[in-house]
RNA sequence: GCCUGGGUGGUGGAACUGGUAGACACGCAGGACUUAAAAUCCUGUGAUCCUUAAAGAUCGUGCGGGUUCGAUUCCCGCCCCAGGUACCA
C-alpha cells in the first residue's frame, strides 16, 4: 500500500495512549533523564505552528534518550492563569475557568495529533486548586522566611524572632528594608504584637512595598504594560498615569549574588546567561551621602570638615561606580518621584518642579529610558554639600533618573558622563575637568587613564589609588563607604486582576497575616463581573464575604505553631478580616512547576521528598529566549529558596537549557484601491455628492496586485493603465450609471494595505474564490493585475490572530500528517534561530517520507524486504547516517539531520536497497523524528507492536567509512582551481611533490616555482605564486 | 536608549575547529510518461562576461576597513531586522 499517513498516525497515537507507552517510572534501575518544555498558556486562538517547534525538538531528544536506555520524564501541562482569559471573560461574561478549560481541550487535541511522547498522567494546570494550593503554600514559606546574610541563606522568621527576644537587633545581618529599627531584647519584648509584626514585615522574603503601576482613571483599573500604547490605553485610548500603590514584592535581591554565581555552574547558552548577568547588574562602587544645605546662601562654602548630614536636615544618598570623580560633581540629579523632592523644593521652584513631575507621570519607565535625545529636568532650589570639599551643589530632578534604580539619585559628573554632560550643557551648569588627559570639548570623556586635576587630595594620583583614597576618606568622615549595588530590583508579586492565585493573606488594619495552612487552598471566589469595583478596587473586591474567619479545621497545635503569622491570640473567632484583593502574577505558578511533574497527584506535599530525590532537576529544558529575565530568573530564585529550606536537593533547577527561536508570522496583504466614483453627467458639487452616496455600492471593492500597488503611487502611466482596465472590467456597471473611476489625488493613500488571511494565499498568490467567500463585502470584489494572478505583499510580524497570520498545525496535519509536520519544522533551520513560518518546502519533506516508505515496498506497493547481506556501499550509507544523527542530536542540530536522512534515502534508493539489515536500523534512527511511520514499518518488519520506543539505537562502526583517497582541492592564491585525488597515506611532503608533479598544476604555475606551498593533510593544498 | 541574537542564490537553509561557498529541499525552466491533468521520473538552475561547443574569466556570504597563504567563520567601525526591557506569558 502507498504511504497512508492518516491511518498509520491514528493507529499509533491510540496505541501509545492505551498502552501508556511513555509513562515514566519514579523507581527505575535505568539512569534518569528529565526533558522539560516550557508549558504553554492556552490562548483562545489554539496552538499555532510556533508552539510545537520546541516541543518537537524535545520530543526527538526524549525518544532518542529512551533508545539510549534512559528512564525519561517528559511531561506537559498548562500555565493556565493569565490576562487574555480574563479579558475574554470581561467581554463575554463567561467564567475564565470555562474558557480556559475549552482552550486546554483544544490544545490537548492538537498536541495529541502531533504524536508527542508526553507522560500525560502527570499533567498540571496552574489554575487548578490542587495545583495552586502549593503555589500559595510556597508563598507562605516565603512570608515566613528572612534572608540571613551571615549564613547566606533563607531561614525561618521564627529564628529571627528568637534572636530578637534574646539579643535584640544586634548582630543581625539581614537583607531587609532600609528603615529597620535598632532595639534591645527588652525593647523588642516591650513592643506590641502589632509593632512586632510591622517590624518583621521588613525582613520577610515576601512583603508589602510601594511601587509604580499604570493607572487608567477612565477604566478605573491598573493596566499591564502590554495594554498601554504611547501613554494611552490600547482599548479605548484613555490616558494612563504612573501611580504609586502598595503591592506584594519578593525579595529576589537577597539572592542576587547567588543567582549571578550560579550561572557559572549551568549549561545554558552564553547569551542567555549574559542577559541574566546584565539584568542582575552587579556593580562595585561606593555610596556617598551629600548632606542638605538649606541654611547656606548662594556662593557660600561650608566648613570643609563639616560632618555630613547631621544637623542639616538630612542627606541625599547616591550610588556611584566612579567615586574617583567626586570632585567633578557639579550637580545632583534625583528622580522626580524621589521621596525628598517635596521636602527640599524651595517655594520659588515649586511650580516648576510640580509641572515637571506631572509631565513625568505620563511617561512609562521604558519611554524614560529609551529617550536619550531630549534633555529635560527642573531645579529644586535646594543645595547639598560635597562631603569632601564642602562645595555647594544644586539638586535637580530629571526623568532619566529612575526611582527604583539604586538610591534614585545620581551625582552628576558632566566631564565624565555623557548624559550628565548634555544635561549640564542644556541647563548651563558648570563642567569641570578632573583628569589631565580628558578631552571634553564636544562630549564627556569617561577615561580612567591619566592623573587627577582639580581634585584636592587626589590630584596627581591614578585611578586605582584615587578610588581607594576617596573611599577611605569618605569612610573616615562617615559620609560614604564602598558598596556593591545590583541593578535588579525586588520583584513585584501582585496583579490587580481576577484570574490568578489568591494571596493567602488577610489584613488586620494595614498589617498582613497568613491564613492557616489547613485552610489551603484559598479558592478564587465567584464574582458578578470581572471588572474593578466602583471604588477602583481589584475585581476580588466584588466577592461576597471575601474575608477570613478562623477555620474550624485548624487545630490549636497548628495555630500555636504558626505563632507569627496567623490568628494566634485567640482573635478572629467570629470576627472576619478582609482578604488580600490582588492575585498573584503570571510567573507565580511557573516558578516551581517542574517539581509538580515529579509527583503530580500528591495531596500531602508539593512533591514527595522521594520523588524529588530521584528526579532531582531538569536535565534538558527547551524554551524561548523571551523568558530569559522573567520566568528563568524567578524559577532559579524560588528553587534556591526551596533549597535553603531543604525542600529540594539541587541549587539550580535547569542543568542544561536550549533556546528555541521564535516562529514569526508572515502576514499577507492585499491592496485596496481608494477611489471615487464620478459621473460624466454635468452635476453641481452637491448633486455629485448625493449621486456618489447613492451609487457607491454599485461598484465593488477594487484590489490591485502587488506589482501595481508598488508603483501606482508614482507612475502616471500605471494609474492611467489601471483606471482603463477597471473601466473595461466594470463596463456593464459603469455604463448603467454613466460613471467613471477617479483615483485619490495623494499618492500616499492611493492604495491601502489590508491584512488577508494567510490560509488563502499560496506563494503570495491570492486564492480569489476563497477570498470572495472570506468576507461578505469582498463577494463582488474586482482584481487588477499584470500577470493574471493576484500577487499579495508580505511582512514578517509577530504571529497574532488580529494580523491573520496565525498558522494552525491542524491543516498541515490534515494534508501531510504529523510526521511530515515534525520533520518539516525541524527542517526549517537551526532550532535556536527565529524564522518566519512558510510552507514552501513542505512538499519535499513529504516526498522524502514517501520515498522512505517505498524502500520497503515493490512497484506494486507490496511490503518486500530481503534478508540478503548488505553491500559495502549500503553499510557506508547506514553508518554515515548513524554517526550524523548521533552528532546532530547531541548538539541539537535537527535541521541538518533531516537533510542527512534525505541524502541517505536518496543513496539507498539509487542502490535499490531493500535489505532488512539496513532498513531495520534506519527505522530506529528515524523514529525519534517520524515516530508513526517508523512504528508501522517496525511492525511490518515483524517486531512486537510498540517495542520500537525502547529498541536499542544502532551502534556506529567507523570501519565502514574508512577512505583511502581524498580529492584535494588545489588552489592558487587561495582560489580553488581543480581537485586532485591523492592517497591519504601520503604525508605532507609527498603530497606537495605529488601536486607539483601534476601537469595541470604546472600549467597554472606557468613553469615558475611557487613562492610557498601550504598543505593541510586531508583538507587542502594552496600554492602561492 | 540599553541588553541579546540574526543578515549567505528567486526561497528555507548547509559549510561543526580559519581550509572546495551554496549540501539538502522548495521554486522556476526544459524534457519523458499521459487523450489530458495529477502523480512520478530525468536534466538544468548564484550573477556577469566570453565561446559554435568544450572550456574559461571576473564578481559574490548586509555595508566599509583590517589580520591571514587562505575569512561566511577572527578583529574594528557602520546599516537593517527580531526578542527582552521588570503587570503578555
Amino acid at each position: 500500500m502507498d504511504y497512508q499517513f492518516k491511518d498509520i498516525e491514528k493507529k499509533w497515537q491510540q496505541f501509545w495512549a492505551e498502552n501508556q507507552t511513555f509513562k515514566a517510572d519514579n523507581n527505575s534501575a535505568k539512569p534518569k533523564y528529565y526533558v522539560l518544555d516550557m508549558f504553554p498558556y492556552p490562548s483562545g486562538a489554539g496552538l499555532h505552528v510556533g508552539h510545537p517547534l520546541g516541543y518537537i525538538a524535545s520530543d526527538i531528544f526524549s525518544r532518542y534518550k529512551r533508545l539510549r536506555g534512559f528512564n525519561v520524564l517528559h511531561p506537559m501541562g498548562y500555565d493556565s492563569f493569565g490576562l487574555p482569559a480574563e479579558q475574554y471573560a470581561i467581554q463575554t461574561g463567561q467564567h475564565p475557568a470555562l474558557t480556559t478549560e475549552q482552550n486546554i481541550n483544544t490544545y490537548r487535541r492538537q498536541l495529541d495529533q502531533i504524536g508527542f511522547s508526553f507522560d500525560w498522567s502527570r499533567e498540571v494546570r496552574t489554575s487548578s486548586p490542587d495545583y495552586y494550593k502549593w503555589t500559595q503554600w510556597i508563598f507562605m514559606q516565603l512570608f515566613n522566611s528572612w534572608y540571613n546574610k551571615a549564613a547566606d541563606k533563607a531561614e525561618s522568621i521564627q529564628k529571627l524572632v528568637e534572636h530578637f527576644e534574646k539579643h535584640g537587633s544586634k548582630d543581625i545581618d539581614a537583607v531587609c528594608d532600609e528603615d529597620i529599627l535598632t532595639f534591645t531584647a527588652d525593647e523588642w519584648k516591650a513592643l506590641s504584637n502589632e509593632e512586632q509584626q510591622r517590624e518583621l514585615l521588613k525582613y520577610r522574603l515576601t512583603y508589602l512595598r510601594e511601587s509604580t503601576v499604570n493607572w487608567c482613571a477612565a477604566l478605573g483599573t491598573v493596566l499591564a504594560n502590554d495594554e498601554v500604547k504611547d501613554g494611552f490605553s490600547e482599548r479605548g485610548g484613555y490616558p494612563v498615569e504612573q501611580k504609586k500603590m502598595m503591592q506584594w514584592s519578593m525579595r529576589i535581591t537577597a539572592y542576587a549574588e547567588r543567582l549571578l554565581q550560579g550561572l557559572d555552574t549551568i549549561d545554558w547558552p552564553e547569551p542567555l546567561k549574559e542577559m541574566q548577568r546584565n539584568w542582575i547588574g552587579k556593580s562595585v562602587g561606593a555610596s556617598v551621602r551629600f548632606s542638605l544645605s538649606p541654611t547656606l546662601s548662594e556662593g557660600e562654602v561650608a566648613d570643609k570638615a563639616h560632618p555630613a548630614g547631621e544637623g542639616l536636615g538630612g542627606a541625599i544618598e547616591v550610588f556611584t561606580t566612579r567615586v574617583d570623580t567626586i570632585f567633578g560633581v557639579t550637580f545632583l540629579v534625583i528622580a522626580p518621584e524621589h521621596e525628598l523632592v517635596a521636602q527640599i523644593t524651595t517655594p520659588e521652584q515649586k511650580a516648576d518642579v510640580e509641572a515637571y513631575i506631572a509631565q513625568t507621570k505620563k511617561k512609562s519607565e521604558l519611554d524614560r529610558m529609551a529617550d536619550t535625545k531630549t534633555v529635560s529636568g527642573a531645579f529644586t532650589g535646594a543645595y547639598v554639600l560635597n562631603p569632601l570639599n564642602g562645595e555647594k551643589i544644586p539638586v535637580w530632578i530629571a526623568d532619566y533618573v529612575l526611582a527604583g534604580y539604586g538610591t534614585g539619585a545620581v551625582m552628576a559628573v558632566p566631564s565624565g558622563d555623557q548624559r550628565d554632560y548634555l544635561f549640564a550643557k542644556h541647563f548651563n551648569l558648570p563642567i569641570v575637568p578632573i583628569i589631565d588627559i580628558q578631552n571634553i570639548e564636544k562630549e564627556a570623556d569617561p577615561t580612567k587613564e591619566g592623573k587627577y586635576i582639580n581634585s584636592d587630595f587626589i590630584n596627581g594620583m591614578g585611578y586605582k589609588e584615587a578610588t581607594a583614597a576617596v573611599i577611605a576618606k569618605l569612610e573616615q568622615l562617615g559620609a560614604g563607604k564602598a558598596r556593591v549595588n545590583f541593578r535588579m530590583r525586588d520583584a513585584i508579586f501582585g496583579r490587580q486582576r481576577y484570574w490568578g492565585e489568591p494571596v493567602p493573606v488577610y489584613f488586620k488594619g494595614d498589617l498582613p497575616y497568613l491564613i492557616s495552612e489547613s485552610d489551603l487552598p484559598l479558592l478564587l471566589p465567584e464574582i458578578d463581573k470581572y471588572l474593578p469595583t466602583e471604588t477602583g478596587e481589584p475585581p476580588l473586591g466584588r466577592a461576597e464575604g471575601w474575608a477570613y474567619k478562623a477555620s474550624p479545621k485548624s487545630s490549636p497545635e497548628e495555630r500555636t505553631s504558626e505563632i507569627n503569622n496567623s490568628l494566634s491570640h485567640g482573635e478572629g473567632q467570629g470576627e472576619a478580616f478582609p482578604y488580600e484583593l490582588s492575585t498573584m502574577p503570571g510567573w507565580a505558578g511557573s516558578s516551581w512547576y517542574w517539581y509538580r511533574y515529579m509527583d503530580a497527584h500528591n495531596n500531602q506535599e508539593f512533591a514527595s521528598k522521594k520523588a524529588i530525590e530521584y528526579w532531582k532537576d531538569v536535565d534538558l529544558y527547551i524554551g524561548g529566549s523571551e523568558h530569559a529575565t522573567g520566568h528563568l530568573l524567578y524559577s532559579r530564585f524560588w528553587n534556591k529558596f526551596l533549597k535553603d529550606l531543604d525542600l529540594v536537593v539541587e541549587e539550580e533547577p535547569f542543568k542544561k537549557l536550549i533556546n528555541q527561536g521564535m516562529i514569526q508570522g508572515r502576514s499577507s496583504f492585499v491592496y485596496r484601491l481608494n477611489y471615487y466614483l464620478t459621473s460624466r453627467q454635468k452635476l453641481t458639487a452637491e448633486q455629485e455628492g448625493e449621486w456618489l452616496k447613492a451609487n457607491k455600492d454599485k461598484v465593488p471593492l477594487i484590489f490591485v496586485s502587488k506589482e501595481i500597488a508598488d508603483i501606482i503611487g508614482n507612475s502616471r502611466d500605471e494609474r492611467d493603465l489601471t483606471v482603463e482596465r477597471i473601466h473595461l472590467l466594470l463596463k456593464d456597471v459603469l455604463d448603467q450609471i454613466d460613471g467613471r473611476i477617479l483615483l485619490t489625488e495623494s499618492s500616499e493613500n492611493m492604495v491601502s494595505a489590508m491584512h488577508v488571511d494567510v490560509n488563502i494565499v499560496n506563494n503570495d498568490v491570492l486564492n480569489i474564490d476563497e477570498f470572495r467567500k472570506w468576507r461578505q463585502d469582498f463577494e463582488n470584489a474586482v482584481f487588477v493585475s499584470h500577470t493574471g494572478k493576484y500577487l499579495c505583499g508580505s511582512e514578517v510580524e509577530k504571529m497574532s490572530k488580529s494580523k491573520w497570520n496565525v498558522v494552525n498545525p491542524d491543516d498541515i496535519i490534515e494534508r501531510y500528517g504529523a510526521d511530515t509536520l515534525r520533520m518539516y519544522e525541524m527542517f526549517l533551520g537551526p532550532l535556536e534561530q527565529s524564522k518566519p513560518w512558510n510552507t514552501n518546502g513542505i512538499e519535499g519533506v513529504f516526498k522524502f517520507l514517501r520515498k522512505f516508505w517505498r524502500l520497503f515496498h515493490n512497484d506494486a506497493w507490496e511490503f518486500t524486504v530481503s534478508n540478503e547481506a548488505p553491500t559495502k556501499a549500503e553499510l557506508k550509507s547506514l553508518h554515515k547516517i548513524i554517526r550524523k544523527v548521533e552528532e546532530d542530536i547531541e548538539r541539537f542540530s535537527f535541521n541538518t539531520s533531516v537533510s542527512s536522512f534525505m541524502i541517505a534515502v536518496n543513496e539507498l534508493t539509487d542502490l535499490k536497497c531493500n535489505k532488512r539489515a539496513i532498513l531495520q536500523e534506519m527505522v530506529i534512527i528515524l523514529s525519534p523524528y517520524a515516530p508513526h511511520i517508523c512504528e508501522e514499518l517496525w511492525a511490518l518488519l515483524g517486531n512486537p507492536d510498540g517495542s520500537l520506543s525502547y529498541a536499542p539505537f544502532p551502534k556506529f562502526n567507523p570501519e565502514y567509512l574508512v577512505e583511502d583517497e581524498f580529492a584535494y582541492p588545489i588552489s592558487i592564491n587561495g582560489k580553488t582551481k581543480m581537485n586532485l585525488s591523492i592517497p591519504l597515506s601520503l604525508e605532507v611532503k609527498d603530497v606537495e611533490a605529488f601536486v607539483l608533479a601534476n601537469a595541470d598544476v604546472q600549467k597554472y604555475l606557468d613553469g615558475k616555482a611557487p613562492k610557498k606551498v601550504i598543505v593541510v593533510k586531508g583538507r587542502i593544498v594552496n600554492l602561492v605564486v
